[in-house]
DNA sequence: GTTGCAGCATTTTTT
DNA sequence: ATGCTGCAAC
């Protein structure tokens, strides 16, 4: 007993906070681990734990471990607890911490032959954009016929997958073809896409030397086969597995993760399976109704208190929805909580426009999180456009992207690049003398030289410093070589090796490199996607459009509704304290249905709050629009006239003053042909119809001509 | 070339 | 419901 005080006493911080389950995981020697990790049950912490005590413990070095995410944000998350133990180490110290993409880029650029592939260890990386770019330039060139053109890439991806979009069509078109065509510029550009990196790595993997002691992988359940093939591929007889996962959170497979990818590992590496069941996030309310929506929930325990029952409400629509969440957020700002503590969770991202309208003009802070790259401003797109041809002498295409722009570029046509490219006599271009002359002035320059890039390719002349937007796209490329900067002392590398890995690193990055990028609300209610929540937790959740065709989705088959389960699971159990869930009883979209989802009547009844408004259900829609109109106009007096939305689009559809001022308002309506206004306020008109009698419509929604 | 019809989706997205 | 697309018929 003392004995073991003792022993417990030396364990190191890290090891203290965890309970026994976490212990034993952490401690565990077994050949191949799966660590089957319920919801908030510490899944990072133990990740982490076992890193460090490998390297504290054990001794293992950060050059014998292999850890893989699947998000940047995760790895960051991890390299930076590892660099709290140990403070002088830059990212190079720990090289093969990252995504399973970086990790293999790294990889491919150092210690696996690429040259076998008949690539260089400079090659670039290649993004969905550029593909769609080449693929759409060969298309031109090539007249190739491709059906479902505005689908190319989801059809070029299935291709690849070797299923066959559109596979019912009667006559095949040019896919096939333009297929091979990319793959062979590809090579000849000395270009891998994202795919590639794990593939050419795995490949090279299993007839190269590099085996590390040690592969320890996060959200193991987002594996797919190709990632587990590179798993599988780096394994040597010495080498030890660690991977962490929920396979309740599966909500990728339409994007290629494997449902039996748990089963697939247990099976090869005949694994030792453990289980981390206790929940530390939620009260047990919201834990129990979670349960629900598991084939097995047996092994998930609580430990919190009941808490309270979770709120279900009702709303007429999605606009009087976000009139809601605004007062319900600034009551619970009010009563402690900070909007950091507050997120709102829906399916689709489409739904996250009105309620960040809404929720801004009433002044409360928001973050959405939508998908932003480099791509989105169009001077950063068009400079990664330069620097990806100046780094690599071999990309003809984004050569052609740089020089044919029409605002920064030259504004070339695509057949005076060809005899550039051609190095054909009587085709002048400066800017294609700077990037085709860049290795040659990078070599003599260092990292502190950056700066310097922007007069090397005379961007005052691209930018025109006369335009409106100048200091802008200024401020951006500026900004931009600064971030490159810091990644190149980061890495410790020399300019023009430190800047083709930045770029590629910007490729697979992208997003995150953007976001640091912007300055970014502190306190901020964030407003999410269900998918974009996993992984995350907030005190009050709200998950928003609970009907039947929107959550869930329409499905097509068992799978994809379990799916759609799992989903919602991942939604409940983000929420720490509060979990309300919402519908609407009018739909805009026609294929959802009014009224509760099926997903909320698995919920245990007693373990729901039904509010007021949900009375409003069986009421006709007289009333209901009633007393949205009552409470919106109990709501206007705090609201400043200038900024309400609705009185913007008030007065964008009172085009007709001048009749109403008689008295008599005519519309017409597009079903039910031409009335008299009746009736009409803030939200609301009623027209009287010839033959169909008094309607009444929402003004956002419905369309009326008036004269 | 134009037109009409049948069949289909309508969504999630890291790297 | 609506819009897109391929495809056949004209």
């Amino acid at each position: 007993m003392e004995q073991q005080a003792l022993k417990s006493l030396k364990q190191p911080n890290f090891i203290q906070q965890l309970n026994e389950y976490q212990k034993e995981a952490v401690f565990d020697g077994s050949r191949a681990l799966l660590v089957n990790a319920h919801v908030g049950s510490g899944k990072t912490t133990v990740l982490i734990a076992k890193v460090l005590y490998l390297r504290l413990e054990k001794s293992v070095d950060f050059r014998d471990m292999i850890v893989l995410t699947f998000t940047n944000k995760a790895a960051n998350e991890i390299k930076e607890r590892i660099k709290t133990h140990f403070p002088s180490f830059k990212d190079d110290a720990i090289p093969y911490v990252g995504t399973f993409h970086s990790v293999a880029k790294t990889l491919l650029s150092t210690v696996l032959s690429v040259e076998d592939l008949g690539l260089t260890k400079d090659f670039t990386i290649m993004d969905p954009d550029e593909m769609l770019e080449i693929a759409n330039r060969l298309i031109i060139e090539k007249r190739y016929r491709i059906k479902y053109q505005n689908k190319l890439l989801t059809r070029l991806e299935a291709y690849k997958k070797g299923k066959m979009l559109y596979s019912n069509m009667k006559y095949e078109d040019d896919i096939e073809r333009l297929w091979e065509d990319i793959a062979a510029l590809k090579q000849a550009q000395n270009k891998m896409d994202f795919d590639d990196l794990i593939e050419k790595a795995t490949l090279l993997l299993k007839n190269g030397e590099f085996r590390p002691k040690w592969i320890i992988v996060d959200e193991f359940q987002d594996c797919d086969e190709a990632q587990l093939e590179f798993i599988k591929a780096m394994c040597g007889a010495e080498t030890k597995l660690f991977v962490v996962g929920d396979p309740n959170q599966i909500i990728y497979t339409w994007r290629g993760s494997d449902r039996k990818i748990f089963a697939k590992f247990k099976a090869y590496f005949n694994a030792k399976e453990m289980t981390l069941p206790i929940n530390y996030r939620s009260t047990e309310t919201i834990l129990d109704a979670a349960k629900a929506f598991l084939s097995d929930s047996s092994k998930l325990e609580g430990i919190r208190d009941q808490g309270s029952k979770i709120k279900v409400k009702s709303h007429y629509n999605p606009f009087h929805e976000a009139h809601y969440l605004a007062d319900e957020i600034k009551k619970l700002v009010n009563n402690g909580l900070t909007y950091n503590d507050i997120a709102i969770l829906y399916r689709t991202q489409r739904q996250s426009a009105v309620l960040e309208d809404v929720l801004k003009r009433e002044g409360i802070p928001v973050q959405v999180s939508v998908k932003k790259s480099l791509k989105d401003v169009p001077v950063l797109s068009w400079f990664v456009s330069v620097l990806k041809a100046a780094v690599n002498e071999k990309d003809e295409n984004n050569m052609i992207t740089a020089l044919m722009h029409r605002e920064f570029g030259e504004d070339l046509t695509y057949s005076e690049v060809k005899r550039l490219l051609k190095r054909e006599s009587g085709a002048s271009s400066t800017l294609f003398e700077k990037i085709s002359g860049f290795r040659h002035w990078a070599k003599r320059k260092t990292p502190n030289d950056i700066g310097e890039l922007y007069e090397y390719f005379a961007l005052d002349d691209h930018l025109s410093p006369t335009s409106a937007n100048y200091e802008e796209h200024r401020r951006f490329i500026v900004d931009f070589l600064k971030k490159a900067k810091e990644y190149i002392e980061e890495n410790k590398l020399g300019l023009y090796e430190g800047l083709l890995d930045f770029i590629n690193s910007s490729t697979l990055y992208g997003l995150s490199i953007f976001d640091e990028m912007n300055d970014l609300e502190d306190d901020s209610v964030k407003l999410m996607t269900l998918h974009a929540s996993k992984g995350l937790e907030f005190k009050k959740v709200f998950i928003i459009g609970a009907n039947d065709g929107l959550l869930p989705l329409r499905t097509k088959s068992h799978y994809e509704y379990e799916e759609e389960k799992r989903l919602f699971f991942v939604g409940m159990t983000r929420a720490k304290d509060e979990l309300e869930i919402s519908y609407y009883a009018n739909p805009a979209e026609q294929w959802v249905t009014g009224g509760p989802s099926i997903f909320l009547s698995m919920i245990p009844k007693h373990l729901i709050e039904r509010e007021e408004a949900n009375k409003a259900e069986k009421v006709d829609l007289k009333d209901l629009t009633r007393t949205i109109v009552e409470r919106m106009e109990k709501k206007e007096v705090q609201q400043t006239v200038a900024e309400d939305p609705v009185r913007v689009e008030v007065e964008h559809l009172n085009r007709g003053d001048e009749q109403k001022m008689n008295g008599v308002q005519l519309v017409r309506h597009s079903k039910y042909g031409e009335g008299v206004v009746e009736k009409e306020d803030k939200d609301t008109i009623t027209v009287k119809f010839e033959g169909y009698g008094s309607k009444t419509f929402s003004k956002l929604f419905v369309r009326l001509e008036y004269f």
